[in-house]
DNA sequence: CCTGTCACG
DNA sequence: GACGTACGTGACAGGG
């Protein structure tokens, strides 16, 4: 039928069926090959909802699902900022393009899309055609900017609203006609689009000059006549930025077409078409629906992984060796010009700092390298001392010659730094990145090689440069030692030369583009994409900041609680060597086990492999009941403990410029996903004994502030609630009832009302167990109590609880089959050593059932995290808020005082809401709050 | 550099 | 039947 009286063309705006379908769904991922695939499910449910929909008297009789093609229009000719504070498109939808135009042929639908146009333009020219013809239109689409095509028989259909918008519509949203929107918006302008307008005209105002005036062009021939001085002034200082604005908003009706309005019409979808389509990206249900709705039978889908099935590009097979000879050393502006438009021309580069020494918050630049090519990188030295003595009174101080001034650089590089569409690719990007927030750069967006190898084999390997290097490209680095040298005569980078310095630090670039390119590939094809998209990449600059801030940390409490335990130290001492009849190190294990067993001949000595006694805690606590010296001793530890790793060693960590502790975050550090704290360890400040605790009060917030603690309840319970899916367990949680006592009940018969807390504690070491991969044995050494005993409890809560130990069975035998273990949120732990003989087997057993649940919980905290800074951003005098410290199951913020009500309801609000919507757990997240003038108080 | 010990979740 | 066992970390001191 040939387009003309009585048709009804419908236009789909086709970017925003994407947009709006892959921000409305998790992320999803094709099972066979992890491939995202989310925002493609979601268009064509759309799509098929609005096939659906398209019946009665009103139906279309042509339809066009229209999509911009390229990101270069003739706008960005007439203005080169048009569009270009648009966010870079998420990478996981990048890919989905392609298939969501398939996917639209698939529904015999006719697609779309014209090199060097918008969208926009496609409908704006094709409305016309059909109005002209005597058709109606209707644009799906709720974009202002296409309102002004609105009338003549053109109307709008927001889809998501289902509401039809007219010529009242257009109206109530610009105050205009549609003829006069592009006025309108010529000088309102618009921030989306960065279309400039008049500065300080919004719709309102720009409706009511339009409308007292006519139109834009009368308005700014006559802006004389305006009375209120400032938009006067606006109007003619201005003018020829709002001609081009109207020009950036006014949709081409005359876009060059390669098809007619009679190919548009109306198809039904050919089953063998559509439904092989929808079979191939593994949509089950709407195969099904769609099979059943076309009255033809649904195909098999395959969905069994397939690793490698998409082997994607590797790192170029015909890379160059590694050769420090051929890097090049930058040492003025025009050559880092040079640099900086392979950058531009190559989209990505990686990226390697050079310091002075390891601590981010204290040590400066001495130099930047850049990679853009296996083998083509470069150093710029910005900061490298001329040779000679070092500091002092007659040292040499002085730049060497041959270097850049070290601002003229980052100014150069800045721009590349923190464009949007440059990819920087670093390992632990977090300490460069932390270097160059001190000098006023962030950079965006990135990738970090370590972190995609933590993705891909957490429990494999490590993933430092080193072992990577050396596993993946066959290269052993050049050895920082060699450069600076060890121990005592070891120096700062800043004093090697610049020729070495450049064939250690451009190696360093160079390596990490080789890993980027190796490793990256893999992401997809081991199915852990959406791990470090979501878990990982996001993470590191939330962790950056927070160590940036640090906690403050009061010296003088610190140094107090040092004396005080010197001399409790000193005394018990001397009651040890009165005791022991003789003078000894008490800090020695060694003499120490010979006095008690050998002089003192007591029961118990056992050797270790080394041929020393033990003398644990839990030998020494034996031994205490018998006498006082093991007793003695164990009071002597705990605070030699206190003191050389709490109450000293802190002090030495406090900043001298901020007066803060600013820990180190290893975001790879733990196997299941957790972090490790560094330098000094903040996850292992004590709390268990009365005086440990004491060390919590010399973490305080500054005047005018508290800390707030948050920390999730029973997190780990409540995941083995959910994974092992026990009813039992599930529903005293529902209830928030104790869950130890509600164990203890359930696997002791006792009643709640009758319960005693040592019943209780039993239950909850119990429940440790658990979680841990019990064993009678350490059941048994844990609760003090015979091995037979233990077994017997352990026994009679498999029978209450038959369905842990088929989870425990089901992970052992998934990890024996696959090597690995997975989280709820894909995270893998590898567990090579599942596969071994002996007693290893049996630690890879309880390692492979402990990390889903401990990772787990790992993976929720963490998204809690990556959301936490928007969420406080939102708060008012959110710059008086800080996210400061993790311990697994606990964050710590900082806070003005009569803002910390608030921003508890916040931070609860969004790490109880932090599995959403990834997984749907059984059970709720539980988070209790504290908060007080330091740690001790908030915890 | 390794081992034992002990701090945390 | 024997063996060795709770899971995950980091820092410090002693001793070779």
């Amino acid at each position: 039928m040939s387009f003309g009286k009585g048709c009804h063309l419908h236009l789909i705006d086709g970017s925003a069926f994407i947009f709006r379908a892959y921000h409305a769904l998790p992320p999803l991922t094709r099972k066979s090959d992890g491939a995202p695939i989310g925002a493609v499910s979601g268009f064509c449910n759309m799509l098929h909802r609005y096939v659906e929909g398209n019946t009665g008297p009103d139906a279309p009789t042509h339809v066009a699902v229209i999509f911009d093609k390229g990101s270069h229009t003739f706008r960005n000719d007439l203005y080169d900022l048009y569009k270009a504070n648009r966010e870079a498109m998420p990478e996981d939808l990048r890919p989905q393009m392609p298939l969501t135009r398939e996917a639209t042929k698939a529904f015999n639908i006719a697609c779309e899309e014209i090199e060097g146009y918008e969208a926009d333009d496609i409908i704006a020219t094709l409305s016309c055609q059909a109005r002209e013809a005597g058709g109606r239109v209707t644009i799906i689409s709720s974009d202002k900017d296409l309102m002004q095509l609105v009338g003549d028989g053109v109307e709008m259909l927001d889809a998501m609203k289902n509401i039809r918008i007219g010529v009242e519509g257009v109206e109530a949203k610009f105050g205009v006609g549609p003829d006069r929107v592009v006025d309108v918006q010529a000088l309102a302008g618009d921030s989306v689009d960065n279309v400039p307008g008049a500065p300080g005209i919004g719709i309102k105002t720009a409706a009511l000059l339009i409308n007292e005036f006519g139109d834009l062009e009368t308005l700014l021939d006559r802006a004389e006549e305006i009375k209120q001085p400032k938009r006067r002034q606006t109007l003619i200082e201005k003018r020829e930025q709002i001609e081009l604005s109207k020009k950036l908003v006014t949709l081409d009706c005359n876009t060059p077409l390669d098809f007619t309005l009679d190919d548009l019409e109306v198809k039904d979808p050919d089953p063998d078409v559509l439904l092989p389509f929808l079979a191939k990206m593994e949509f089950r249900s709407l195969t099904k629906r769609i099979a059943d709705r076309l009255g033809a039978e649904a195909p098999e889908i395959d969905d069994t992984p397939q690793p490698g099935a998409e082997a994607p590009e590797e790192a170029a097979p015909d890379a160059p060796p590694i050769d420090p000879d051929k890097y090049e050393t930058v040492t003025d502006a025009e050559a880092l010009a040079g640099w900086i438009d392979r950058i531009r021309e190559r989209g990505y580069v990686a990226v390697d700092t050079e310091t002075t020494g390891l601590d981010e918050m204290v040590v400066d630049l001495v130099g930047i390298c850049l990679c853009v090519d296996a083998g083509t990188a470069c150093y710029i030295p910005l900061a490298h001392k001329a040779e000679g003595e070092s500091g002092g009174l007659f040292g040499n101080d002085d730049l060497a010659p041959g270097q850049m001034p070290l601002a003229e650089a980052l100014d150069l590089l800045k721009p590349v730094l923190e464009d949007d569409s440059i990819l920087k690719i670093g390992q632990n990007m977090k300490y460069d990145a932390k270097i160059l927030r001190r000098y006023g750069i962030r950079v965006a967006p990135f990738d970090d090689t370590m972190l995609i190898s933590y993705a891909l084999h957490a429990g494999l390997h490590g993933h430092g440069m080193d072992a990577l290097s050396d596993r993946y490209l066959g290269h052993t680095p050049i050895p920082i030692k060699e450069i600076i040298g060890t121990g005592k005569s070891q120096i700062t980078f800043d004093r090697v030369p610049i020729d070495k310095a450049t064939r250690y630090a451009a190696e360093d670039a160079d390596i990490t583009l080789r890993l980027w390119q190796t490793l990256k590939p893999r992401l997809h094809r081991e199915q852990v994409t959406t791990v470090y998209e979501t878990l990982e990449r996001p993470l590191s600059p939330v962790l950056a900041t927070m160590e940036m801030h640090g906690i403050q940390v009061d010296r003088d409490t610190l140094s107090r609680m040092s004396n005080a335990f010197s001399q409790k130290m000193a005394q018990l001492e001397s009651e040890i060597h009165e005791l022991a009849g003789e003078s000894f190190n008490v800090g020695s294990p060694k003499q120490l086990g010979e006095i008690l067993f050998d002089k003192m001949g007591l029961e118990g000595g056992k050797k270790g492999k080394t041929g020393a006694y033990a003398t644990g805690a839990d030998i020494l606590e034996d031994l205490a009941t018998e006498h006082d010296l093991p007793a003695r001793v164990l009071d002597w530890r705990q605070l030699s403990k206190l003191k050389s790793t709490y109450t000293d060693a802190l002090q030495e960590h406090i900043n001298p410029e901020t007066g803060r502790v600013h820990t180190s975050y290893v975001q790879t550090g733990a196997n299941t996903g957790r972090l490790a704290s560094t330098d000094p360890n903040l996850q292992n400040i004590p709390v268990r004994s009365e005086e440990g605790r004491r060390i919590r009060e010399a973490f305080v917030a500054p005047e005018g502030k508290v800390l707030v603690s948050l920390d999730y309840s029973q997190i780990e319970l409540r995941i083995l609630a959910h994974v092992a899916g026990i009813e039992a367990l599930k529903q005293a949680f529902h209830e928030g009832q104790d869950i130890h006592a509600a164990t203890a009940s359930e696997v002791f018969g006792v009643p709640l009302d009758e319960m005693t807390p040592e019943i209780r504690r039993q239950a909850k070491a119990i429940n440790f167990g658990v979680i841990y991969g019990i064993s009678g044995f350490g059941l048994a050494r844990n609760l003090r109590i015979p091995r037979g005993e233990a077994q017997g409890f352990i026994d009679r809560y498999f029978e209450k609880f038959p369905g842990i130990r088929e989870y425990m069975d089901q992970t052992t035998a998934f990890a024996k089959e696959n090597l690995f273990v997975q989280t709820l949120f894909g995270r893998k732990i590898h567990t090579p050593e599942i596969a071994a003989k002996g007693p290893r087997a049996g630690f890879a057993k309880r390692a492979a059932i402990n990390a889903p649940i401990q990772g787990t919980a790992a993976d929720i905290i963490r998204r809690a995290m990556i959301r936490m800074p928007e969420a406080l951003a939102k708060m008012p005098d959110s710059a008086a808020v800080k996210m400061l410290l993790q311990v697994h199951d606990e964050l710590i913020f900082e806070v003005t005082t009569e803002a910390a009500d608030d921003l508890v309801g916040v931070a609860r609000g969004v790490m109880e809401k932090a599995a959403d919507p990834a997984v749907k757990l059984d059970v709720p997240l539980v988070v209790d709050a504290g908060q007080g003038a330091n740690w001790a108080e908030a915890h």
